[in-house]
DNA sequence: ACCCCGGATAGCCGATCGGATGATGCCAGG
DNA sequence: CCTGGCATCATCCGATCGGCTATCCGGGGT
């Protein structure tokens, strides 16, 4: 007899994505899915009424809260769960605030199941689990300057990929144009680069501005 | 008792998403998954042993030539299989390519699983199934004027994602500054923009550069 | 044969960018 | 407490960009 069995809930904004995670998990006899979630609201409240041991999060989940900010908030529940990441990225922006968040690994969706059953169990005893590709991108990254681009810079990054010149930015975020091209000169040392059209090429690249 | 079981073969490199569409699929009475792969090479043999009468592709099969090219490669077969595209993304490019490869249907992986299944069986029966936020993407496409760039102007997209200059680019491509610039404004045009940056940043949405 | 388009080229000019330099205030971490 | 990162603002100046107009040539379609 299986001492006691892991109870694990889905968040997960793709139907197909909870039922194929559903059907694999529940095939384990040690495994029991005893609920699932397709936002973060919807999260918080089944997480309170079933509270599992582990939580399977998906990072994008759509409108609303992300799922870093939900791992924060269950997090913050009187009994936190262990979260597990299980998501299709692995920018190590993503990775960085999903543990900053308090998740305790970080799978990627074309793990083979087995890896999954291993990283829930993993999980569940309290043990930090990384994905091979995602441990190796973090080892190379701390190894490298790390450029981590301010929420500010961000915002320019933003503008910028809308096409926008410096007054136009400026008039947006109301500031002096000095102040624009301030950020922009960090903007262009973090990403190594030297021009407008290479900021944004790099910075789509590196995930900090989405396609 | 059911006519005709439909046959289906489901290739997606990611394990959890085959589960799961498997698990839905199958839980239909008039549904049957008779096959699964993982990439193009798998997909053409399973076809070819199977023979299904609806493939599910996902679009992004890791390493390998992709769901767009793997959709061409079956429908050549002798047996062509109708094939349904399930992926997450809906860019215009990438719908356009599956259509033009020979996919009769595109749905999106958050789609209700009820949604799934009238697809599968529409699909079927030759009809050609697009979601609802793909169709109207396509609509407003149509309307405008479907902007194709050239060769030579990709690669000055290319040239302009790196960052390099006019003068840097016309060293580059052997040819005059003055003809970058023409080119350049031939972009803008093309792609609505009026600055480098926002070329760029167009051009990768447009799936015009990868990222 | 004719025309349109893609590609290449030229020159002009005002607007903008990018780099350098320097300064201020705030707040968090050591 | 003090250093450092972030955000803010200011000025100057040379280099570059973007828009405009115009020409030329070769290939593909009508």
């Amino acid at each position: 007899m299986v001492e006691q069995r892991i109870r694990v809930v889905l968040v997960d904004d793709h139907p197909v994505v909870r039922a194929g995670v559903r059907a694999l998990v529940d095939a384990q006899d040690d495994l029991d899915v005893v609920g699932e979630a397709a936002d973060s609201a919807q999260a918080v409240a089944v997480v309170g009424e079933t509270t599992p041991d582990v939580v399977l999060m998906d990072l994008s989940l759509g409108e609303g809260p992300g799922g870093a900010e939900t791992t924060r908030l269950l997090r913050d529940l009187p009994e936190p769960p262990q979260v597990l990441v299980l998501t299709t990225y692995d920018t190590e922006a993503d990775v960085l605030e999903a543990v900053d968040a308090g998740a305790a690994g970080y799978l990627l969706k074309d793990a083979p199941p087995d890896e999954l059953f291993r990283a829930i169990r993993g999980t569940a005893r309290g043990e930090t689990v990384l994905a091979p590709s995602v441990a190796t991108r973090l080892l190379q990254r701390a190894a490298s300057p790390a450029p981590k681009v301010s929420p500010r810079e961000v915002e320019i990054l933003r503008l910028l990929a809308k096409g926008l010149g410096n007054k136009e930015m400026a008039r947006e975020l109301l500031v002096s144009e000095a102040t624009v091209k301030s950020h922009l000169s960090h903007i262009y040392t973090k990403l190594g680069v030297d021009t407008r059209a290479g900021a944004v090429a790099t910075a789509i690249e590196r995930r900090i501005l989405r396609p």
